[in-house]
DNA sequence: AATGCGTGGCG
DNA sequence: TCGCCAAGCAT
């Protein structure tokens, strides 16, 4: 066993984390949830979205029958909703094509949507003790120093040695210390900004802190400017009831309800008649909402409507009637939160005076 | 292969 | 306030 493997798999015993809520299982449903919960998001987010996700989907099962919009209700507000999606594709997968039973081959899982090298590694090593190397944002900062490999870790040609790297550093024994052990390093010693190299077990070996250049690497990404963005949201209000739509199921917010967008500020009325055949009349805009994406800034302006007749007999399913409530507990992005958080605030106003 | 895809916390 | 980026994957 590596040096390094060994070393890693004493300090994660010891001070590693031992008490999330997604470990101690060897059920690889339970285990597979919280590694697509874990992409790109953090621990301390996701504890609460897992724990109501498990409470409601408790099993491969319930989750494959489940509808995509129940899905998406408790996926809310956690973001790239396609790990969403995927989480659902895959249990129906898993159903219908391996009798209900969570694949333990390492290339069959990366076959089912959502799952990728190292989600796969982190599922076959945690459920079933297979020797697969994860290689997340923690473990390219963790090799990137302690091998001095510079270069933006998001390249083709970075990305490929840091996972020769971490394959040749594999123990035979122990993957599940070892797998956590990576990423606790990298999480709680080996991080970002000021990390605790006096506390770390690899102080001896790592190579970035003999050289004293721990500071520059990983080599940070590539700066580009982002877009800025304009919207405006349609608040069409029909008595107690708003209108949402179902988004496209590709792009941005797939799948989740959200008012319907305009980018053209002027004739709302026409537009709304042709669009949905509703006759409404706009009202004083409400508010101005920004919202910043990993790769757009967005300004969305909140334009209510009142609604005078809705057609008796639409109903098409992309569209929905429902009150303030309703809408809240729906599969909604964070900024339609945000504005019927408003919407509720206006209405204890009216109330209250 | 570079880009699209969310959101929140932190310095 | 703003840039950075987190248990990545799909295309």
């Amino acid at each position: 066993m590596s040096d390094f493997a060994k070393r890693l798999i004493a300090w994660q015993k010891q001070h590693g984390r031992h008490g999330l809520p997604w470990q101690n299982t060897s059920d690889a449903y339970a285990i597979y949830v919280s590694e697509i919960m874990l992409q790109q998001s953090q621990v301390s987010t996701v504890i609460g979205y897992y724990q109501k996700f498990m409470q409601r989907f408790p099993t491969l099962a319930s989750l494959a029958q489940a509808s995509q919009d129940e899905v998406l209700q408790y996926w809310s507000g956690l973001g790239y909703y396609s790990r969403a999606r995927n989480l659902h594709k895959t249990a129906q997968r898993i159903a219908t094509d391996y009798a209900g039973i969570f694949p333990d081959d390492f290339t069959v899982m990366q076959s089912l949507p959502g799952i990728g090298r190292s989600t796969a590694a982190a599922i076959a090593s945690f459920a079933f003790g297979q020797v697969q190397t994860i290689l997340d944002g923690n473990v390219k900062r963790v090799l990137a120093r302690h091998f001095m490999v510079s270069g933006w870790t998001g390249s083709k040609k970075v990305e490929q040695q840091l996972w020769q790297l971490a394959e040749s550093l594999l123990p035979q024994q122990g993957m599940v210390a070892y797998t956590q052990g990576l990423m606790d390093l990298g999480a709680t010693v080996c991080t970002r900004s000021q990390p605790k190299c006096a506390a770390c077990p690899m102080q001896g070996s790592c190579a970035a802190l003999q050289a004293n250049c721990v500071y520059t690497l990983p080599t940070p990404k590539p700066k580009k400017t982002i877009p800025q963005k304009q919207t405006t949201m349609l608040v069409l209000r029909h008595g107690e009831q708003i209108m949402l739509e179902k988004r496209p199921s590709s792009g941005i917010w797939g799948g989740l309800w959200s008012f319907p967008e305009t980018d053209a500020a002027d004739d709302l009325e026409t537009l709304v008649q042709t669009r949905f055949g509703l006759s409404a009349s706009s009202q004083a805009p409400l508010a101005t909402i920004s919202h910043a994406f990993s790769h757009y800034k967005l300004s969305i302006h909140v334009q209510p409507m009142h609604v005078t007749q809705v057609p008796s007999q639409v109903s098409e399913p992309q569209y929905s009637w429902l009150s303030v409530e309703e809408a809240n507990a729906a599969g909604i992005p964070t900024p339609v939160r945000k504005i019927l958080q408003l919407l509720l605030a206006e209405a204890q106003t009216k109330k209250s005076a």
